[in-house]
DNA sequence: TGCACGATGAAC
DNA sequence: TTCATCGTGCAC
């Protein structure tokens, strides 16, 4: 499977986790390969953007997220779980993509239906905070031209109080996938 | 040093 | 609708 590049995550992040849909999210490790089609995204656009962690300014938590694009930003929530994102646009911008979803296509066994059971899944935890999806077992693949996928948006989920930030349309799913996380 | 509160998921 | 559970960020 084709890799995606770095200039991928270097462009607008609504843009990105739109384009995403429909690519492949694989794990590599001790020995075993699992894929999963990514199905729902959602976009966090930079400190402007009062749902965004970016939104507080860098902290020792968020500090990836000011990083180079295609780094994932692994972050705990709610003392138990692990949600994933990847970095997007430039250095210093503070933006990324949260993967909240995944249809299973190998080596899955459990849910893969919202942002902290697709961590659980591909077994994600905060070991991979900062991991270079480019260039090593954690990446992101290419999706099969002839499956370009029918894109719904809406507000996105958990973040009520980010005002009139909470209602913009930055929560992107492929229309009628029953793996799209139900909340 | 203390404390309020989550980009969740599961149970009730 | 409630609760488990704890790292983070900021107030004091």
């Amino acid at each position: 499977m084709k890799r995606l590049p770095r200039s991928f995550y270097d462009r607008e992040t609504a843009l990105v986790a739109r384009d995403l849909l429909g690519t492949y999210l694989v794990s590599v490790s001790d020995g075993k390969k699992r894929i999963g089609r990514i199905v729902e995204t959602e976009a966090y656009l930079g400190p402007h953007d009062l749902a965004s962690h970016s939104s507080k300014g860098m902290t020792e938590r968020n500090r990836v997220m000011f990083g180079p694009p295609g780094h994932a930003y692994v972050y705990m929530i709610y003392g138990m779980h692990f949600c994933l994102n990847v970095v997007t646009e430039g250095e210093g911008h503070g933006s990324a993509v949260l993967l909240r979803a995944l249809e299973p296509v190998r080596g899955i066994e459990s849910r893969t239906q919202g942002p902290a059971l697709l961590c659980r899944a591909l077994g994600i935890d905060r070991c991979l905070n900062g991991y270079d999806l480019v260039s090593g077992g954690l990446y992101i693949a290419v999706r099969d031209e002839d499956a370009r996928p029918v894109v719904a948006r809406g507000p996105r989920i958990g973040v009520q109080y980010a005002g009139r930030w909470a209602r913009r349309h930055l929560r992107f799913c492929v229309r009628g996938n029953p793996f799209v996380s139900g909340r």
